[in-house]
DNA sequence: TCACTATTGTTATACTATAACATCAGGAAA
DNA sequence: TTTCCTGATGTTATAGTATAACAATAGTGA
């Protein structure tokens, strides 16, 4: 057991599952679920935290990968671009998708000490925005919740 | 007239009194209205578009002001820490305030293409996340929407 | 075998932000 | 009036984040 999102659950089934959720999409997509995609998302998988992409980096170098910026940003946005990451932009860092294969614009609960972070589906609570966009004519692509605050653990 | 939020209104008198309310919260805070916090709100003010620090530089070079990037981040720093200016996560970016002396979590409308922002009060818009975060026993001190698209002038 | 495409490797550089310390201006206290 | 204190600004240097551009490689199908 370990906490995601402030609380406990069965975090090598997690990782498992979304490791494996990988794997299908890339076949699915006629992608290639190469050592570096795979081992990026494990080490986003690890903690449900925040990781910088020169978190990222450092560990990849200790590993014996390369580890050259490009290399972190390029599979980082692999994995935001197909869902299975997000970017936090209030931290610039990035955390693995907890609701994975769910099309969905997120909300963060972000620890400010830990950079733990709980995820959930926003769904309708920005609802009274896409009212305002479309009064306005404008037209929402995506949109992201962040809220900053300090989890149990951290207080 | 100009355009805010994609929609017009009376930008002269806008400016007047967002630049009225810094100079009287200065005087009721014991804060000095000094030339350069009062230049870069106005830069802010100018265009209801989010600019970076940067930007806000060039331009005080421009007039002669020193421009290291201290002095950007500083002005730029004093008006968000006092409710005048808003920090767009996602553009890495600033924009003045348009609720100012209302205590709000902000909602943006951000144009793709422009870089215009609306700016809304997020209210009980994003209910659904206190909800979450009172039920993680999560203590949310500011939370900030970020919608992304293209404005009605962008297409 | 060849050519094509996706992926990875590498160098260099651009963009964003802050630490740290020096200087200056104005008001309060001696 | 001088001294001291405080808030604001000036300046240098550096840290942190991100991407452009191109080279090399590996696997695939023609």
């Amino acid at each position: 057991m370990a906490s995601s999102g402030f609380h406990t659950h069965d975090h090598v089934k997690c990782v498992a599952e979304a490791l494996g959720a990988l794997e299908s999409y890339c076949q699915t997509e006629g992608l290639k679920f190469t050592t570096l995609r795979r081992r990026v998302f494990e080490l986003l998988l690890e903690e449900h935290k925040a990781m910088g992409a020169y978190d990222i980096l450092d560990r990849l170098r200790t590993e014996g990968f390369s580890a050259q910026p490009p290399v972190a940003y390029r599979h980082l946005d692999f994995l935001v671009a197909h869902g299975f990451a997000h970017k936090i932009e209030r931290l610039n860092a990035f955390i693995a998708c907890t609701h994975i294969g769910a099309l969905h614009d997120p909300a963060f609960l972000i620890c400010r000490e830990c950079r733990t972070v709980s995820e959930t589906m926003s769904d309708s609570s920005i609802l009274a925005l896409h009212h305002r966009a479309s009064d306005a004519d404008f037209q929402i692509e995506e949109s992201v919740v962040e809220a900053i605050g300090t989890c149990p653990d951290c207080r």
